[in-house]
DNA sequence: TTGTTCATTTTTGTATCCAGAATTTTACCT
DNA sequence: AGGTAAAATTCTGGATACAAAAATGAACAA
């Protein structure tokens, strides 16, 4: 059953490649190796690529060819801010309308952190902490702005960033963290979730220091 | 002098032709129509809209062909809150950083649209509506902030909101808006600025009942 | 050895072609 | 006339072909 097309194939595996950093920031795409690889045609290939360039995974070269968009340490201030602000958003409308469901479903995703550190799951953890600021993002019941976050490199940027050297210390931080920003949203209390967000954005700018 | 390739050719002006409207939502775009229209290859031609759809500006069809995107009701109100939340971040960043030239560029845009308005050249003002907002979002010096404003379909969302009636009292009242913005954001006044931009949105939201 | 030029080979950009799916039109039956 | 089936046309997805541009590398001169 191949139900999927050839060019969504290649375009998913790629994405998926790039996201999860298994192909580095930088490196030349070509054509021909990646549709060999794929067993799919150039073409195919092509339009994968293409379909990238729109989404800003992948630039062009100035003489031509597809490369992995890759961060200067200005794009990742950068990138921290507009994440924060888009966060930020995000709170403020889903202390408005979010659902019981909602809460129950970050707190499932916090004990899975909690949890996972306590095992030593760290690959784990890092994606349950990715999980649940998307998962806060969903809540602001606010699709764009969802869409938006997704579209901001951000998942690239936060696998980046755990490349750093993180200790037990800063996980259970992390944990706590989490937990404060969901318990004041539970509350709806806005102004103090607000500053647990920002306290939260604030350590994790401090570990930014590689590169 | 053809140094822009065929793809980009069929890519700029397709988007152009989107973002304006002068190709309407919902359109299905076909490949070999465009293909003459626009005399590049259909290659191209579809090379331009895989980027596109990366972009969001078209979509694929459940039986495939490529549409343009179009807004429902709820895109609107979405994109409103989402541009708020950019605009307000961005007014944040920019009270900080502001510099003496773009703090003049902002007053030749004020001063364009005074004159506009006067001279009863609305779609100019509609430009130098725009082009305020923009220029604003650039004050951030968040490249990526800027980025994600430009790529939130919000020029498109304002031409099609500039679709509906305005009197001229609605473009003084813009007009003025725009100045109390600025001035709160030269007195390095956050919180004014903050209020004044938030007023300037909820009487554009009152704006928005067509559709 | 170092640098330069020229030939070779990769790689990309574009056009053309083909098969299958979808859509439209036509023709037929009731 | 209205509806249905079949035929014809159109359109897309994908493969192949080819020319132009770029990268590689080998030969040669200083």
């Amino acid at each position: 059953m191949k139900s999927e097309s050839m060019a969504l194939k290649a375009y998913t595996e790629l994405r998926r490649k790039i996201l999860t950093i298994q192909v580095s920031p930088g490196t030349r795409l070509k054509e021909d190796f990646w549709a060999k690889k794929l067993s799919v045609s150039r073409m195919s290939i092509r339009e994968a690529l293409t379909r990238l360039l729109g989404e800003g995974l992948v630039i062009l070269g100035p003489k031509g060819g597809y490369f992995v968009t890759s961060f200067t340490h200005e794009d990742f201030t950068q990138i921290r801010e507009l994440r924060e602000i888009l966060e930020l958003g995000a709170l403020r409308a889903a202390c408005e309308k979010i659902t019981k469901e909602q809460v129950a479903k970050l707190e499932k995703i916090c004990e899975a952190f909690t949890s996972m550190i306590e095992q030593g799951f760290f690959a784990g953890a890092n994606e349950a902490d990715l999980k649940f600021h998307e998962t806060l993002m969903e809540c602001s019941g606010n699709k764009k702005l969802l869409n938006t976050y997704l579209n901001s490199h951000i998942p690239l940027f936060h696998q980046q960033l755990t490349k750093s050297t993180h200790t037990d210390n800063d996980y259970e931080q992390t944990d706590k963290e989490h937990r404060a920003i969901l318990n004041a949203l539970k509350d709806k209390n806005i102004d103090l979730a607000k500053k647990n967000m920002q306290a939260h954005f604030a350590r994790g700018a401090t570990l930014q220091t590689i590169d």
